[in-house]
DNA sequence: CCATTTCGATACGGATACGTTCCGTATCGA
DNA sequence: TCGATACGGAACGTATCCGTATCGAAATGG
C-alpha cells in the first residue's frame, strides 16, 4: 500500500528560524535571524532536481532520498523545507514553469485553434510532455498533486479555448447549435490521446487535421445535410 | 528507484512439472506428470485478486504479498507459476474479459456511434473503468503492460470504428474530404477526455452531444461555410 | 570574533517488500 | 497404497526508504 496516501498541504507551525510562509518577506522588519540563511539557490535545484525524478521514475517510486542525490544535496536540506514529499512535489510544480502555449483571439477560429494546439504539440515534445503524462498518470491516485497540475496547466486554458469557440458563435462563424464546451475540448482531447496511444510522440500534422476537420470553414462540415439546398 | 522496470515477458526454462507454456495441453501424450495438478480454480482465483489489486492500489503500490493475501494463498503458489510482478499482471489482463462494448454497422453512422458510445459509457462507470484509468496511468512507465492491455482492449475496437467511418463515407454520409481516423478516435477521445477530467464520473448525456456535434446529418455542421449556396 | 544556522554527509531504528526456503498437510496419478 | 507435487503458512536474509539525529565545515550577521 502506498505510505503516502494522505497528503499535508498546510503547514501548521515553524520552528525553524529561516521558514517562510511562501512569502520571502524582507528580513530586516523580525528581528536577528541570526545564523546562515537557507540558499534560495539551493531551494531551485532542488525543485528543478524534483521535477526530474518525478518525470523519470514517476511520483510513487520517487523517493527522497533520490531528489536528494539528484541534487547533490542532504536529506536534512530537503526536510528542512518539506516535511513530506507531497509538500515537496505541490511546490516543484507551483515553481515550474507552465505551458507556454498561449490563446489570442483574431477573430478567426481556425487560425486561433491551429495556433493554441501547434504550441501544444511544441509543448507535448518537450519536457513538459513527460510531466504532462506523468500527472494524468497519477491523477486518479493522487488528487492532491492533479489539482495542484490542474490550477497550474489546465483549467485556465480550457477555460479560455472556451470563451474562443463562445466568441466565434457568437460572431456566426460557428453554427449557432455548436455544443460550445464539447468543441472546445476536442482539440486537447485528441492531441492528449495521439499522444498517450502513440508514447508520447504525437505526429505533427495533427494540429492542421483536427483543424480542418472540426474548425475549417473553407470545406463542408463532417456530415452531409440530408435535406438538399 | 522502480525495482521492476525491466519486464520479462518470456518464459525461457520452466524445471517446474507442471509448468504449461500457455496451452493447457493434454497430459495423456507427454508421460507422467507424476505428482498433484496444479489448481487451475487456484489459478482463476489469483488472477482476479492480481486485477482487484492492480486497480485499488496501482502497479507500482501492489505487492505480491498483497495479491496472495487477497486471493488467501501463499507467496510459494504465486512464485510457482509467476517469475515476477509483470508476468502475473500481464496473464492477469489476458484472462480478464475485456469490454462488452460492440460495434455494429447498421446503415447509420449517428446511431451506431451512439450505440457503441453508451456502452463505452456504461463499461467506464463499471469496474472496467478503473482498469482502463490504471493503464491510462501506467502506459508510458510500463509499456509491456500497456501493449497486452492494447491488445486485449483497444487495437480491435479502434480498426472496427474506422471501418464505421469509412464505410459511412463511402456511403456519402460522411463529406468524402473527411479525416477518417480522427473522426473514428473523436469519440472515444472525448469520451476518455470526460473520464479522466471528472474523476471517473462521465456525463450521461456525453455520448449524444458527441454524436450531434460530430456525426448528426439533421443538423448544420460546426462550421458554417464562407461562400454562400 | 563568535553565536547561530545551513550545508553535505552519514548513521540510525523502524517499516515494508522482495524472492527463497522450509514446514506439515492435502491431493493427485500410477 | 505410495511417491510426487501443490497447497497455505511462516520464517528467512537482503534491500530500500522512511524520518530523525548528529557530525564537522562553511557562511552569515551582530
Amino acid at each position: 500500500m502506498a505510505p503516502d496516501a494522505r497528503v499535508d498541504v498546510d503547514v501548521d507551525v515553524d520552528p525553524d528560524p529561516h521558514a517562510v510562509g511562501d512569502d520571502g518577506r524582507a528580513p530586516c522588519d523580525n528581528g536577528a535571524v541570526r545564523g546562515r540563511p537557507r540558499s534560495k539557490e539551493r531551494e531551485r535545484e532542488i525543485l528543478a532536481a524534483a521535477i526530474n525524478v518525478l518525470v523519470t521514475e514517476g511520483y510513487d517510486a520517487m523517493t527522497i532520498e533520490g531528489v536528494a542525490a539528484a541534487a547533490g544535496a542532504g536529506k536534512a536540506t530537503l526536510y528542512r523545507r518539506w516535511r513530506c514529499k507531497a509538500d515537496l512535489v505541490i511546490d516543484a510544480i507551483r515553481a515550474h514553469v507552465g505551458l507556454r502555449a498561449e490563446i489570442v483571439d483574431t477573430g478567426d477560429i481556425g487560425a486561433d485553434m491551429r495556433s493554441f494546439l501547434e504550441q501544444m504539440l511544441a509543448d507535448l515534445i518537450g519536457p513538459d510532455g513527460a510531466l504532462l503524462a506523468t500527472f494524468m498518470a497519477e491523477r486518479l491516485r493522487h488528487p492532491a498533486l492533479a489539482e495542484a497540475f490542474e490550477a497550474q496547466y489546465v483549467s485556465q486554458k480550457r477555460s479560455q479555448l472556451r470563451d474562443l469557440v463562445r466568441r466565434a458563435v457568437a460572431r456566426g462563424d460557428l453554427s449557432a447549435d455548436t455544443d460550445i464546451d464539447l468543441l472546445a475540448d476536442v482539440g486537447p482531447s485528441l492531441m492528449i490521446y495521439e499522444f498517450v496511444q502513440r508514447r508520447g510522440q504525437p505526429r505533427p500534422d495533427l494540429p492542421d487535421r483536427i483543424v480542418r476537420q472540426f474548425f475549417s470553414s473553407s470545406r463542408g462540415c463532417s456530415t452531409k445535410s440530408t435535406s438538399g439546398a
